[in-house]
DNA sequence: AAAAAGAACTAACAGTTGTTAGTTTTTTTC
DNA sequence: GAAAAAAACTAACAACTGTTAGTTCTTTTT
């Protein structure tokens, strides 16, 4: 029972999985693909996990947890709407520049979980992006918007800021400051030129 | 030699191809899943196909080749940048809409595709968002738009306009038509409401 | 240094995969 | 209606899959 160290076995082969799941697709990988970039045996991998989902399902719902916690706290902050959506595309972007392998499976493999866990992943995501169109809602309410669609503007930031997955590269001349800025201004003032700014 | 049939055996077994790989993934449908909702053999779908990979290219440059071929003729029209960027979004959204499935498939098992499919299809993309991105720096160099990075607006824009493929179904309360005009809103005039409009 | 626990190994399994070979049935052509 | 072509079938293959069993080596604990 020692777990003092800084990064378990366990925490190395999940962080190779993300890679491999990411550039591969789940299924696609093999886990004597994984077992090799690790540098031992498939059978051995198992000394470590329990099954090849179980490391998609950790993925999955360690990245969900992260989102629902941080919501958490927005919600619970007294600034304007405007500031709310802001922090939470300013949020979603640092998530992925941060985890972009994880991010990346989370939402594009989810699908391959098998119940209960993809009911669970379903219901916790749909959970999420209902409590963010409220905040949109409530800013529309309030004058801070425009009138569009709450789940409209909802897909439009969520995948806006997504991506950012595809597309972010460390080693890109871009920080992700600047991505950030960049992104909220199209997203909050919009590509058109306005007279009066 | 009789080709003069409203649908071939073979476009009928790439549409439930689509929808299969859409589902599914690629890679976890197999032959055996396809013929089965074909309602013939496994074996049998090689008198119609050479192989299963071939579906899958055949889908994705077929979708590749709607987009270009749109995109000439946008190009080439006389209008304003700001009316450009507005039919390329609509024509995008209109495609999805319409071709969901096979749109959903290229965008999201290209990946799999081998070589020198892959290369082709990685190059004909970046050459469409080449395109794309020079449109809207015309655009911003012009004073039609605001001042961001062409790339920021050019990936928010197509990011934008994808989710529709994750979220749009034709059973809901929503039209094209409609999704068209809040997507356009969000994305020409941003969130924000502004105090001279 | 002995004992215990952890982590690697080899070998193999049972099931699934895309695909081919060879044959028979159905449809089209003349 | 005979001949030819198209499209279905059954059977099987070789490769690959995730995983288990059993064993050996290495590290930690006492």
């Amino acid at each position: 029972m020692s777990k003092n160290k800084p990064f378990t076995r366990k925490q190395h082969i999940h962080q190779i999985a993300a890679v491999l799941f990411k550039e591969k697709g789940y299924n696609a990988t093999t886990m004597r693909d994984l077992a090799e970039k690790v540098g031992i045996e498939a059978a051995s991998l198992y000394n470590h996990i329990r099954s090849k989902e179980e490391i998609l399902q950790e993925i999955c719902f360690k990245i969900a947890h992260t989102y629902i916690s941080q919501l958490d706290k927005i919600e619970k902050e007294e600034i304007s709407y405007t500031h709310k959506i802001e922090a939470l595309i300013r949020l979603h972007i640092r998530i992925i520049t941060e985890e972009i392998e994880a991010v990346n499976v989370a939402n594009n493999e989810w699908k391959h979980l098998s119940e209960p866990y993809l009911s669970d992943f379903i219901s916790i995501r749909k959970n999420y992006e209902k409590r963010f169109a409220a905040l949109i809602q409530s800013g529309i309410e309030n004058g801070e918007f425009q009138k569009v669609l709450p789940s409209v503007a909802l897909f439009t930031i969520l995948s806006a800021v997504r991506w950012v997955e595809l597309w972010y590269k460390p080693a890109r001349e871009i920080s992700p400051k600047e991505l950030e800025d960049n992104i909220l201004a199209m997203l909050m003032k919009g590509l058109k030129q306005h007279k009066n700014s």
